[in-house]
DNA sequence: CTGAAAGCGCTAACAA
DNA sequence: TTGTTAGCGCTTTCAG
């Protein structure tokens, strides 16, 4: 890497004018500007950015910490982000917590070094099981904002991105009762989550607001389950009437569909099923698993906008909470 | 963030006695290092990484550019990466190319301004294609290292993790060979990619060395179909016969199996089915999908070790191309 | 119009 | 044992 000293160097001029033509300052004549451009470009020289970071105190850097990229939907978000980030000139530093406590704080520390500008993160699962959250305030206390999304923490006041989890099961559970379904099991394999926790609050409420539900609500939670699939299979054993399925996580829709087939139940006859799957998973299935689409991108891209406001902005911005619409895919496991 | 400086104002020192104090210096009394410590304990001190970054003329950072984060096993083995370079103490500059080559050029650029001290990356698709690398050695000239994985270049003399991707279709191959299949068809979704070429001649080697294998291999592309599901759909009325498939991607493989259940092939009786795909598909089918494994968390730990060895040692090691057997998982869709 | 010098936060050679 | 100083690469104020 060439640097400003040595085309200065080059150039029988000083550090200063150098940099001063480089960046058009009209204190500089045409003549020297130009001639310094074109010297410049021969060398290909590019102002290092580790230097820029540390005069200005700006990294133009994001630090993102995902819980699971093995996760689709993190996946997506993390694709969302990053083409958001880079369009606006920011840069990523991308930490992965694998659900654990201890590797958030460590990630969060890591980069409050002076790294990075802010972060846009979920928090691990092991974090919002224990409820843990003075890591987060830690670091806003450093003056680096926080952008939260999905997974959000109620006790920090910064900026999230979240879907209406509530009305998202509501509108599915809605949609269930509007074809007729007197059987409805929601599989939950997220119960240690809050947005878990919201989407069966959605899904009962829409039972509860529902005269005509003549049978309780019934929730299958397969979170500690060993095997998933057993777990869900054996729903069909259990729940013999079942004639509606919510599945409010990534995978747990597309094995439900799977074990219905194999026992021979018509879909979307007898059995409706919709999940909250990315559309990765449609490819995979016959009939096409109806889903709700949670935007994961947009996600991604709003939590973007929301860090890069507040950082350029002069004023004091207040914490602002986005909601991201969900639209219901139906396709052809529900009628 | 509190900086030596303003330590050493309280403690009334130097900043010097300060950093030295902080890093254990002979040359600082016992009683002085610890005074030093208390304090910078209390004002939750810790060294600004960019100075030291812009010191040292290292970043302790990697660039990693993934050519689309979508696609499970670059999710796989940017977990790998990631887990490792953590472990030894390297943070991650992640952009993605989304398969362009434009992009790739771009954000290879922006990181070698100093904000890395080295690459890992898989070559994006459109790259591939036009044979392009002349930014990879633009890179390099500039004593920036660069580690590629899977998708590499011959062009490019530079540390390599791939797969002995010929082999492992070879064995596929003959595995089914063994089977006594006589219908062999290869579904081949990324005939762009080296890696797509490989696959396909281990496929074509394999048969060529059968003597008693009757009939011509069969490879399907399908990289232009629009429709990929239809394109493997139409496998079972073009070759009525095939009695196995070998899909040499990520989702092929899946797609086919549940495309010939549904047209009531028996699997694994009539027909075997081997893929590429990564296991998180597993819980999807029933069987479960024979693959092959290509240990992507394995792909992305080898990498990092190579970078960091480079980077880290005082001498100039030779270029080396790490190889990462595979191996064949027989599950359900295979006798 | 051009240049010298200070400073961002840190380390290390050298001086005291 | 501690402090002074220079320098990593850059921008910017102030002098010339």
């Amino acid at each position: 890497m060439i640097t400003l000293k040595e085309l200065a160097k080059k150039l029988n001029v000083s550090i200063s004018t150098v940099s001063k033509a480089l960046n058009d300052s009209s204190e500089i004549s045409e003549e020297t500007i130009k001639r310094v451009k074109e010297v410049a470009e021969i060398y290909n020289y590019t102002p290092n950015k580790v230097a820029l970071s540390l005069k200005n105190s700006k990294t133009k850097t994001i630090g993102v910490i995902i819980p699971n990229i093995l996760n689709h939907f993190f996946a997506k978000v993390l694709y969302g982000i990053e083409k958001e980030a880079s369009k606006l000139g920011y840069s990523l530093i991308t930490c992965i917590s694998n659900e654990l406590y201890d590797k958030e704080v460590n990630s969060l520390n890591l980069l409050a070094n002076g790294s990075v500008d802010g972060f846009i993160m979920s928090i691990a699962e092991e974090t919002q099981i224990h409820q843990k959250s003075d890591h987060f305030k830690a670091i806003i206390d450093r003056k680096l904002p926080i952008v939260m999304f999905d997974r959000t923490s109620e006790k920090i006041d910064c900026d999230k991105v979240i879907i209406d989890d509530f009305q998202a099961t509501y509108k599915v559970t809605k949609h269930l009762l509007e074809e007729g379904r007197q059987n409805i099991v929601l599989i939950n394999n997220i119960e240690e989550l809050n947005v878990g926790k919201l989407r069966t609050k959605g899904f009962l409420q829409a039972i509860a607001d529902n005269v005509s539900y003549k049978n309780e609500p019934i929730v299958v939670s397969t979170s500690k389950a060993d095997d998933l699939e057993t777990a869900i299979d054996a729903i069909f054993d259990t729940h013999k009437a079942v004639d509606g399925i919510i599945a409010i996580d990534n995978v747990s829709g597309v094995i439900a569909l799977n074990k219905a087939q194999k026992r021979g139940v018509s879909i979307p006859e007898t059995l409706s099923i919709i999940g909250f799957s990315d559309e990765n998973v449609l490819q995979f299935t016959t009939p096409k698993l109806s889903t709700v689409s949670q935007h994961s991108q947009e996600i991604g891209a709003t939590s973007v906008r929301l860090l890069v406001d507040r950082l350029e902005s002069k004023e004091k911005l207040k914490q602002t909470t986005k909601v991201i619409d969900v639209s219901l895919h139906l396709r052809g496991t529900t009628k």
